[in-house]
RNA sequence: GCGCCCUUAGCUCAACCGGAUAGAGCAUCGGAUUUCUAAUCCGAAGGUUGCAGGUUCGAGUCCUGCAGGGCGCGCCA
């Protein structure tokens, strides 16, 4: 009985995803007509598109991969795939290639309903249910809240952005979180730097080297002005209630226990305020924030450890020093260490400093564990590249307390070189001349740096050109794509002269007859269009955004590539003179690629603009 | 000394779960274009994927060793 063409098409987007389907299938029913053995494995077998495009729409290895265990030659296995595949009616013609690839053209109705389905879809297309609502915690930017954010936290800050949007675009229910390092030395030392701004702001002429001489060593290591206004403020709330006069008049800090906390709280509000605001400014929205100090307030950390404990996971000893760089003061110590090796740790990890507090390890822990509880089988933390060797204890540390349950992925943010026209900006505090991330947004944009940000691997450098960042030439990514939109809403506008709304409108252009595309340009842009939903669900299962960058811009030098054919050949024109129809196919076209257009800048966040400037 | 990451065209980087002839941009070279489909276009050249082995029908990708760079290495976060 034969099936309607179109119908299999509207309920799967992934194509490739489908016709892994069918060759499976093929592969059974020749198993079941005795031309293979039954009961192949098919795990290995991959459907995808072929990197020539000669090679047809759709290529698979499965004769390669399956000849061996079924005893036969893979042009043999091949030979029958292709009879059964070349029976499908979506396939216009099968060939065997290479080793044993079997490569499948596609009718052109199939590309045609692609096409179709992107322009119902519009910016939702490529959205999949890859994820199955899946929770999923991504946790990124994460830094003690004692300054303004700087580019290399902005990178953080977008990798998991963009990251938590691909998530969900693949269908996980995505919480994007943000974990403040409240407690700890860190803040206590931001309370002492606050201390100073705020006998400056009693008006005490007091100086950096007066006030270091007289707290305790290292604590006075925020100096920036950001903290000014800080200590200003609170001299607001509390008045001049928080210090005292020695003997000479002069105000000074009382005991620690008397000011220090209060300052501290004040403080750090006062700076994640400031993060918010980089963080709104950078269009990130991040819905959670988990604070150190009222997890661990509520016995968090003991109840982590006494569950690792339970399972003879805790235990006291002694560690052995570094091999071959032992540090100056080395001496042997006992202390409480977690059973990391067990779970794949190089050493075991402590959990207590000497004090009786918590190492920070031991706080993560518990925090971790209570993503868990919160229902969290997986997690992303987005980190610094210098925590790097930090994540193997930590995904010990999650293994064990979710026994096994609970995957964590930490994703390494590389270093950001911030140059300007070629010249590497100073980052130094000392000089004055320290950039902050806030700084480089109101330069550029927060929809440039997002781009940006995403235009490397999350693990390896990136540079990043203030100036190069600004001009609008095919050297700039984010112009390059975004000008792929603003050219096809150009287009739109043009069209709108000729044609009503009701034309225009996507659902009209769905009901076009494509098969008026017929120029190869115009195909090959259709068949990128195509991939768009793999390369959601590539991108996704392997936590990697910046792919998606990379095929926004392959994608838009491919409409430019036909753009630029109009400009040659009046005949490629997206409006064709005295043919409706055929304007109205490359409408279609031209709307569809702003929709994939869209859909991926969506995934950043990333506004597509209508025109350009 | 140990662990993790990195090494791909002159430069900056891609390469989807191991697939076919390793791809882009810049720079270089050669053409086109003097304009409105705005902020060029087309083409060429460019490679022992750091080195040496191994696994595989097939390796930039996986394994081992080596070299170079980065990060980290008992109570910093």
């Amino acid at each position: 009985m034969p099936k309607p063409e179109s119908e299999p098409m509207n309920d799967s987007v992934n194509i490739f995803q489908e016709y892994r389907h069918r060759i499976i299938a093929a592969v059974e029913a020749a198993a079941a007509a005795g031309a293979l053995p039954a009961g192949l494995d098919t795990s290995r077998v991959s459907v995808e598109p072929p990197r020539e495009a000669a090679h047809g729409d759709i290529t698979t290895n499965a004769a390669m991969v399956l000849a061996k265990p079924a005893g036969m030659k893979p042009r043999d296995l091949a030979v029958v795939l292709a009879e059964r595949l070349a029976a499908l009616d979506t396939v216009a013609g099968v060939d065997i290639a290479g080793p044993g690839f079997v490569n499948l053209r596609l009718k052109q109705s199939v590309l045609y309903a692609q096409l179709v389905q992107v322009l119902k879809a519009g910016p939702a297309y490529g959205d999949t249910t890859l994820g199955a609502g899946a929770p999923v915690n991504v946790e990124y930017v994460s830094t003690n809240p004692t300054g303004p954010l700087h580019v290399g936290h902005g990178r953080g800050a977008v990798v998991g952005d963009a990251l938590a949007g691909l998530l969900e675009k693949a269908g996980y229910a995505v919480t994007r979180e943000y974990y403040i390092n409240d407690a700890g030395a860190q803040v206590d030392a931001l309370a002492w730097s606050v201390g100073f701004r705020y006998l400056q702001a009693l008006g005490e002429k007091i100086s950096e080297e007066t006030f270091e001489g007289s707290c305790p060593q290292g604590q006075l290591q925020y100096r920036g002005e950001y903290l000014i206004p800080v200590g200003r403020a609170l001299m607001e709330k509390f008045g001049d209630s928080l210090a005292i006069k020695d003997e000479d008049g002069a105000f000074e800090l009382p005991a620690i226990d008397e000011w220090l906390p209060k300052v501290r709280e004040f403080a750090i509000d006062a700076m994640m305020d400031l993060i918010r605001e980089d963080l709104a400014a950078l269009g990130v929205r991040q819905s959670v924030f988990s604070s150190e100090r009222q997890l661990a307030g509520r016995g968090a950390v003991e109840e982590a450890l006494e569950f690792l404990k339970e399972r003879g996971l805790i235990y006291q000893g002694i560690l052995e020093p570094p091999k071959g760089k032992t540090p100056d003061d080395w001496e042997p110590r006992e202390q409480t260490l977690f059973r990391a090796t067990r779970f794949g740790d190089d050493v075991d990890r402590p959990v207590r400093k000497s004090d009786g507090s918590w190492t920070y390890f031991a706080t993560d822990m518990a925090y971790h564990l209570d993503k868990y509880r919160r229902g969290f089988k997986i997690m992303i933390n987005v980190w610094g590249a210098d925590h790097g060797g930090y994540v193997k204890r930590m995904r010990a540390a999650v293994k064990a307390l979710t026994g096994g349950e609970g995957e964590l992925d930490v994703k390494l943010c590389q270093m950001v070189n911030l140059t300007d026209d070629g010249k590497p900006v100073k980052m130094s505090k000392r000089a004055g001349t320290f950039v902050t991330l806030r700084d480089v947004i109101d330069k550029v944009g927060k929809d440039v740096v997002r781009f940006i940000m995403l235009t490397r691997k999350n693990d390896a450098h990136l540079d990043f050109d203030l100036t190069q960042a600004q001009e609008q030439s095919r050297d700039n990514p984010v112009f390059y794509v975004q000008y792929a939109h603003a050219r096809c809403r150009s287009v739109l506008r043009h069209a709108a002269e000729e044609f009503t709304s009701e034309e225009l409108a996507p659902r009209s252009l769905a009901r076009a007859k494509l098969g008026r595309l017929a120029d190869p340009a115009e195909i090959e842009l259709i068949r990128t269009m195509a991939q768009w939903p793999r390369m959601v669900e590539g991108a996704a299962l392997a936590h990697e955004p910046h792919r998606i960058a990379y095929y926004l811009q392959e994608f838009a030098g491919r409409f430019h590539a036909l753009w630029n054919m109009g400009k040659d050949n009046a005949s490629l024109r997206f409006i064709a003179t005295n043919d409706r129809e055929l304007s109205l196919a490359r409408l279609a076209l031209v709307q569809g690629v702003a929709f994939v257009i869209a859909s991926g800048l969506k995934v950043f966040d990333v506004e597509p603009v209508e025109e350009l400037r």
